[in-house]
RNA sequence: AGGGGAGUCGCCAAGUUGGUUAAGGCACCGGAUUUUGAUUCCGGCAUGCGAAGGUUCGAAUCCUUCUUCCCCUGCCA
């Protein structure tokens, strides 16, 4: 299944190659030309000096993924995972996790956690080949930042502005006219340097100043304009606490992060394309002064995904929550990791998914449908096969004392727990009984079929899976006309798996569940939170999208086997689609399930 | 308006140094098998590469013009 196994086996088949991007034909190109073969790593983050002191890095490539800790991640994230991973893996390479944490205001210790635990669950890790673990913080580096920001003052790269905000603002121009020199930015770099200091000391309260890097007030990318790079916030830090007020912006923090990691590869998504060339003014400036060293991590932008009915903006889904239209980040019609693995999404499909829609710089929309078919396709020869009757009807089998004599006599039946299980595997076995009285679905029964139907009408015969034959005689009524109870004789002779089982063909095997040895189950019938296919797009008023039929809940039978299942535990419910034993409400004796997604129905609609 | 990016089948996406019939996946449509109207299996699915011109024996790939979409004027990331 791994691409590993795929690689030792000695088949000379074509072996499925894993398609190509912009960034893989990038990295191979610079793993050709030996870009990064003699760096070294001095074994943890560090300066210039740290890592000429090191070995030659045993890490062909490092990438990074580099969340703020600042919420949770959503499947958006997963991606920029599945990429910057996936990528050290199959380059010989190692991905760091890097917390941005240059915001104190936003970020707190529970979003780390909760960071840590999501890649995990996708399936990644952040260790070097030795083992040492590339987990890191931005916060950590603050010092070296600060040095830096002295460096550049004192070659006269960044001076202290103390404009206010909005006059910082309305001297920065726009798109039609360049900007206004600050009337600051011509200091002396030792009043520079004590303007610094002083920021850094607590002497002046937040908003009184900023450091700015000097380039250009007229340049068209305006990212150029002299931007900000230091601020001062009197505010407690979740990993510092209180021992700094003035803290770096990510323009400034980001590529000395990516440095001091040795980063080789910086990949990002395609919004953070203008700020390119103030990464590469900063980095090459810091090289000169030797603070860092060459080779420096180069940036690369990638489109960010859009996935259909979903929506990924922190603020709306934060709106979710806190007005409770959802259960919380975890509910399972969140497009959150916490809420994915809920819902009961795999992180193999995921992992596949990410695999599939590609990696590039183009605008696209992905069909929410696709992630369900990698769902389906991961569960398919994964999740053992259950019956349940959702819509429940009774089925009463009116010749079973003719054909069994007993009246209270039950019928062992079985059925392998996956129905296409590989040579000489060992299939677990599901027994259930059939008894006088079914469940059955509703759906199933039709006293006028329409065309094409199979399932149950009067005089059809069908398969109750697992079990016998019957055939449909009729059906019983309440006074308003809606069907109380359906009526059929059993077919004798044609229990399934004996002999004769096939003497009668049917079109059609319906599912059901016991009477005698049903339970009852809460099922969560999940729908797409959004009726809209881009709920978040073009200024659309996302509240009045929601879909009033994103979760149904309704009590059915389930076949005796669930009563093992455990939270979290996926199963196929046959004909209806991919369920999981929800990992917060699942109870033995209380048991809860969560629909995943349904099969593909070429029926139905 | 200035800057930065992108437009290949319904949805993704290979194709990049111009060279035979424009990969592949998903979706969809046929048909076979099926005790899940599922799975699996077979077959179909762009005379066309945003548009128009041009260069060339030959262009999705080069040139010109046009056009559409996305991002940028935080002391957020």
């Amino acid at each position: 299944m791994s691409s590993a196994d795929a690689s030792k086996s000695n088949n000379s088949a074509p072996e499925a190659v894993k398609p190509t991007n912009f960034l893989r034909q990038i990295i191979e190109s610079d793993l050709d030309k030996g870009t990064y073969a003699t760096r070294h790593w001095g074994g943890a983050p560090g300066d210039a000096q740290h890592h000429q002191s090191g070995q030659v890095d045993e890490a062909k490539i490092r990438t990074r993924f580099p969340p703020e800790p600042n919420g949770y991640l959503h499947v958006g994230h997963a991606k920029s995972i599945c990429l910057n991973f996936g990528l050290a893996r199959d380059f010989g390479g190692v991905c760091h996790l890097r917390f941005d944490d240059t915001n104190p205001e936003k970020e707190d210790q529970e979003y780390v956690d909760g960071i840590i635990d999501a890649v995990r669950w996708l399936g990644f890790d952040w260790k070097d080949a030795d083992g040492h673990e590339n987990l890191y913080f931005a916060s950590n580096y603050f010092d070296f930042m600060y040095r830096c920001a002295v460096y550049l003052i004192e070659q006269g790269l960044a001076y202290v502005d103390e404009q206010s905000a909005d006059e910082m603002k309305a001297n920065r121009g726009d798109f039609t006219r360049p900007g206004v020199n600050s009337p600051f930015r011509d200091r002396s770099v030792a009043e520079n340097l004590q303007r610094f200091a002083d920021m850094k000391d607590g002497k002046l309260a937040d908003g009184a100043a900023v450091l700015r890097a000097k380039i250009d007030m007229a340049a068209p990318n305006i990212n150029l304009r002299d931007p900000a790079i230091y601020r001062v916030r009197h505010a407690e830090h979740h990993n510092t606490g209180n021992q700094w007020c003035i803290y770096p912006m990510y323009t400034f923090a980001h590529p000395i992060e990516d440095a001091y990691e040795h980063i080789t590869h910086s990949i990002c998504t395609l919004e953070f394309e203008d700020q390119r060339p103030f990464y590469d003014w900063l980095l090459n400036h810091l090289r000169e002064g030797g603070l860092i060293d060459a080779p420096q991590p180069r940036q690369y932008e990638f489109s960010r995904l859009n996935l259909t009915y979903v929506i990924t903006s922190k603020r709306k889904l934060k709106h979710l929550v806190d007005n409770q239209f959802v259960t919380g980040w975890d509910d399972p019609r969140m497009p959150t990791v916490v809420g994915l693995r809920r819902r009961g999404y795999t992180p193999e499909s995921i992992r596949n998914f990410c695999e599939r829609i590609g990696v590039t710089k183009d605008y696209a929309w992905i069909d929410y449908g696709t992630l369900d078919g990698c769902l389906r396709e991961d569960l398919e020869n994964k999740a053992h096969r259950a019956m349940v009757v959702l819509d429940p009807v009774k089925l009463e089998l009116s010749n079973w004392a003719e054909v069994f004599g007993n009246a209270e006599h039950l019928e062992d039946c079985h059925l392998p727990a996956l129905p296409h299980a590989a040579e000489g595997e060992s299939v677990p076995e599901r027994r259930f009984t059939l008894g006088r009285e079914v469940w059955i679905e509703r759906e199933d029964f039709a006293e006028v079929p329409p065309k094409g139907y199979k399932r149950l009408f009067p005089g059809n015969k069908v398969r109750l899976k697992g079990g016998y034959v019957i055939e449909c005689t009729g059906a019983e009524k309440d006074a308003d006309g809606n069907v109380t109870k359906v009526l059929a004789t059993v077919v004798p002779d044609t229990k399934s798996g004996t002999p004769g089982a096939d003497s009668v063909k049917v079109k059609a095997a319906i599912t059901w569940v016991g009477v005698a040895d049903g339970l009852q189950a809460e099922v969560r019938m999940y729908d797409r939170l959004f009726t809209d296919p881009q709920p978040d797009a073009g200024g659309k008023d996302f509240l009045s999208l929601l879909n009033p039929d994103s979760l149904k809940v309704v009590t059915a039978y389930v076949e005796p086997s669930l009563k093992v299942a455990q939270a979290d535990d996926k199963f196929q419910f046959e004909r209806f689609g991919y369920f999981v034993a929800d990992r917060k409400d699942h109870r033995s004796d209380q048991p809860v399930f969560n629909k995943i997604t349904g099969l593909k129905d070429s029926w139905g609609k």
